[in-house]
DNA sequence: AAGGGCCCCTGAAAGC
DNA sequence: TGCTTTCAGGGGCCCT
């Protein structure tokens, strides 16, 4: 379960170890994992490109490709995108090339130094996309953009468009506290519902959503609309808290996540709900409630939060 | 607008 | 003990 704290390591693990880097080899193990490009398209495309820079947006990363040896000419003329989204149970891995392969690798991208970035994925729900445009839709941390022409090769909408309408990035200055008490006002919803949604904030999944819903003191199935200004601003302080301690003990490790060089995250010991049904609260000892709400697990205290 | 259900998929855990 | 069923979940999509 990747979420944005988890994208996040991710993306720091990996980057220094691949920017600047050849792709030497592409292999595309399992051809269903990728959108918008066939796996030979893929795999020519890559080849001889080299990684220029790795983003995050919401629970996106977004790696820029660059050209070896490129002309200013060729550099404006093609300019690719890798999109990839992990979903449940995606990891991608550093390796040195011919390490033993482990069980569900999808995707192997060859590096010029011997090592080689893997795309692991037990669920098998991730998508890469080849992207080809000026500009990664969606890149902006406050408002979505609109997709660039695309070059030849053409993303299936799936999971680009999910990054073109992500709403802001919580921990970037876009995320006010305003935009959230205006997102709030007016939804009959409920607030974990609307915690959940990528299009209202890019980057929270069901375990920080339990997790930032209890250090704010409210009840995930509270009306959205029906929330006081100081429990807004408990919950916007809790969002941007949260997730800030959980990226500096890289993440969460609760099932199968680990960072790109294998490391598990550390902000599993801090949970105070998540996966704690019939444990004593932290903050009050009453045990912890475990409800579905909208086809998904809510933890909560029942004393802690109203 | 919002909620429910379905689907993708595998492996762990629970049920029989 | 061993086989079968259930469940977990991000998010797109469809239907009401």
């Amino acid at each position: 379960m990747p979420e944005l704290p988890e994208v996040e390591t991710i993306r720091r693990t990996i980057a220094p170890a691949i920017v600047g880097k050849e792709i030497v080899r592409v292999e595309v193990l399992t051809p269903k994992m990728l959108l918008g490009a066939s796996p030979a398209e893929f795999c020519q495309t890559l080849r001889g490109r080299r990684f220029q820079t790795v983003e995050r947006r919401g629970k996106y990363l977004l790696f820029q490709l660059e050209e070896v040896n490129q002309t200013q000419a060729a550099k404006a003329a093609a300019n690719f995108w890798l999109i990839i989204h992990l979903k449940m149970a995606g990891r991608l891995l550093l390796h040195r090339t011919g390490d033993p392969l482990e069980k569900h690798t999808h995707i192997l991208w060859g590096l010029a130094d011997g090592t080689e970035l893997r795309y692991v994925d037990l669920r098998h729900f991730g998508r890469v996309v080849l992207w080809s445009g000026e500009q990664v839709p969606g890149l902006e941390p406050g408002r979505p953009a609109k997709a660039s022409a695309a070059g030849e090769i053409t993303a299936t909408p799936e999971l680009v468009s999910g990054l073109e309408r992500l709403g802001p990035e919580p921990l970037s200055a876009a995320f006010t506290l305003d935009y959230l008490r205006a997102g709030l006002a007016g939804r009959k919803g409920r607030v974990k519902s609307l915690l959940l949604d990528q299009t209202f904030i890019a980057g929270l999944g069901n375990i920080y959503a339990d997790e930032v819903l209890h250090r704010a003191g409210i009840h995930p199935e509270r009306e959205a609309r029906q929330l006081q200004l100081a429990e807004v601003e408990r919950l916007y302080a809790a969002i941007r808290e949260i997730l800030t301690e959980a990226i500096a003990l890289r993440g969460t490790t609760f099932a199968t996540y680990v960072d790109g060089e294998g490391r598990k995250g550390e902000f599993a010991n801090r949970l105070a709900v998540y996966g704690r049904d019939g444990q004593a609260c932290p903050r009050c000892g009453t045990p912890v409630v475990r409800r579905r709400l909208g086809g998904r697990s809510a933890h909560f205290c029942p004393h802690c939060q109203r």
